[in-house]
DNA sequence: TTGAAAGCGGTACCAA
DNA sequence: TTGGTACCGCTTTCAA
């Protein structure tokens, strides 16, 4: 059932019952409900693809994520904050187009995303430091927010992040009030933005209480459970092993766990964990409740959140910059959810 | 830049350079190199709405995810699902475009995706034993292919799923074989197929052995963290506890073992633990080792397939449905990836 | 081997 | 308040 159709059936011109359908004012409130009706009843829907094409808009936002040659997982916070901006989207009558990316490729990805006109909007994912995608998206005229931020970036952009080297800093200082010393950063590549912060939380909570991190109980790398697995092996075998694990991601620290099991020691009564995006941590010293920095839930908000702020820039297209920044859930000491 | 402007700065028709762009025979060498450089220099894509209009192929497949009102999360294998279904699609020049989609108004999602024409095919997600999508789509004549299986559908479709029957069997197995009697199943709602197919699993390796499955030690839920924290909490305060938990889901084993932490038992010492969906096992016994029922690599290849079976059968409207059954990489006893 | 022109299914301007 | 019609950007038939 189309348009045309529709019309023939009703003996109306498609002009009218595009209007009546699309609430513009001219049309008699007898004619609308008449059609309205009838398109309940004939189970009638716009075709997406004729409409943007005649109205230049596509009604869908891209998400790009690129994939690192290397391992070629999703990061897994993306089906949690994915979930939260389509609900904001379909809300509004947007649909998601999903792009995976080698990272190689990643520009002509997205002029090659404008250029086919096959969306109106774009949330970047994974930013680095320095990013290139950012003035290109700038300069290809296309609205976008980054999730995360670019701190090399000089010009203003939209951003939603989450207060990353804030919580690194909360989570570090929590362990020095605990008396641990020897502290470990397992952190991802620190080229990534968010890499970046949490060291300088995790540093700047050292710092503050005059001490300095040590080189040989820090490690950034692409955020595998090998990773994880191999960086806890060496340091828990060394003269000076750490007490505690500050961890990146979730599958991190699945091999750090495995780690410190091999060595025949416990979490939580050997050594402390605590996992940035949601994992339990375990913590020696008396403390056997979960801590999290950054909750699933929380990543879902912070779609929702980026979703709305793409939307208000293509609907306002000389809107400035919005930023918006989220503290982390860093939960110590408390349940882990609603109603335990 | 489109077609027309490209056109008029060959100085010929449209008809022409889009024949030669798309490797129609009728148009002479010395053209079409000349329309495909000019193409490439001056950056031409094609609009993919107008395309499609014209068409009537849209190059999208639909992912449509049921979320429930409940917990409003992802099931975190979707992730590596869609990253390897997306690899399989941008090598034949499909999109995906994403649904989330209330389960109490999903056919409506479904009949609208295809009334409005925006996908050529679709991949059903979730299917329950008996799945009121699978006539539906039947119906609408939309290519689909069903990730997972739903048992009580009579009439063949395309499907690829995960031999979770098998996967639950040889993790049973596995414990028994380790002196086990008192094994707990944490599974997921019943009525989803996968959860059916992994009791029977559990149910079979019991009864080979003469043993049957206790009630007291079987859950079933959305395989959410508090279900898996309480289940076991539960179960361990009981008076015969069990000695082993077998999990369906990474998420319900967080809650599952800081239940058994805050028992003061130990994974892998006083009770192990065996998790489908990826994640660290713990097994008693003297074995430290981690296992696996499916990885998240094995997901990936899942979508894979699962997305080349469904272009297959786009490309051939009149093909017969295809199935394909994966078995789980249970792991046991052998390292958690590559080169450790 | 090339081009003109009629769609694909809508929207929106202009006229009635 | 309604309808005719030109377009949106591409494909495809038919004619040259």
């Amino acid at each position: 059932m189309n348009l045309k159709q529709l019309s023939e059936h009703l003996g109306l011109s498609q002009t009218t019952v595009s209007r009546a359908l699309n609430g513009y004012p001219e049309v008699s409130e007898k004619t609308r409900l008449r059609v309205q009706q009838a398109a309940r009843q004939l189970n009638y829907s716009p075709n997406t693809r004729a409409k943007s094409l005649a109205t230049g808009r596509t009604h869908a936002i891209g998400h790009v994520l690129p994939i690192s040659a290397s391992h070629e997982m999703v990061n897994p916070v993306f089906g949690d904050f994915i979930a939260g901006a389509g609900a904001t989207y379909s809300d509004h009558g947007y649909e998601i187009v999903i792009s995976l990316v080698k990272d190689q490729d990643e520009a002509e990805a997205y002029r090659s995303l404008h250029a086919r006109g096959s969306v109106d909007g774009i949330i970047v994912h994974g930013p680095r430091m320095r990013d290139p995608r950012i003035p290109l998206l700038r300069e290809l005229g296309l609205p976008f927010v980054v999730h995360g931020r670019a701190s090399d970036e000089p010009d203003p952009y939209s951003w939603l992040d989450i207060n990353n080297q804030r919580a690194f800093e909360r989570a570090t200082e929590f362990l020095l009030d605990l008396g641990h010393r020897r502290i470990a950063l397992v952190n991802g590549l620190e080229f990534m933005d968010f890499a970046y912060r949490r060291r300088l939380g995790f540093e700047k909570a050292l710092s503050e209480r005059g001490l300095r991190a040590d080189p040989a109980l820090m490690r950034s790398e692409e955020m595998t459970e090998i990773f994880g697995y191999r960086s806890a092996r060496e340091m828990l075998a060394s003269d000076q092993p750490p007490t505690a694990f500050l961890v990146s991601s979730m599958i991190t620290a699945i091999g750090i766990r495995r780690a410190i099991h091999e060595a025949g020691l416990e979490m939580g009564r050997d050594v402390s964990v605590i996992t940035h995006d949601d994992d339990l941590g375990y913590l020696k010293n008396g403390h056997s409740v979960p801590i999290f920095t950054a909750t699933r839930s929380s990543v879902r908000v912070a779609g929702e959140r980026a979703a709305a702020m793409l939307l208000d820039c293509i609907r306002d297209p000389g809107c400035v910059p919005k930023t918006q920044l989220m503290e982390a859930e860093l939960i110590i000491g408390a349940s882990t959810g609603p109603a335990l």
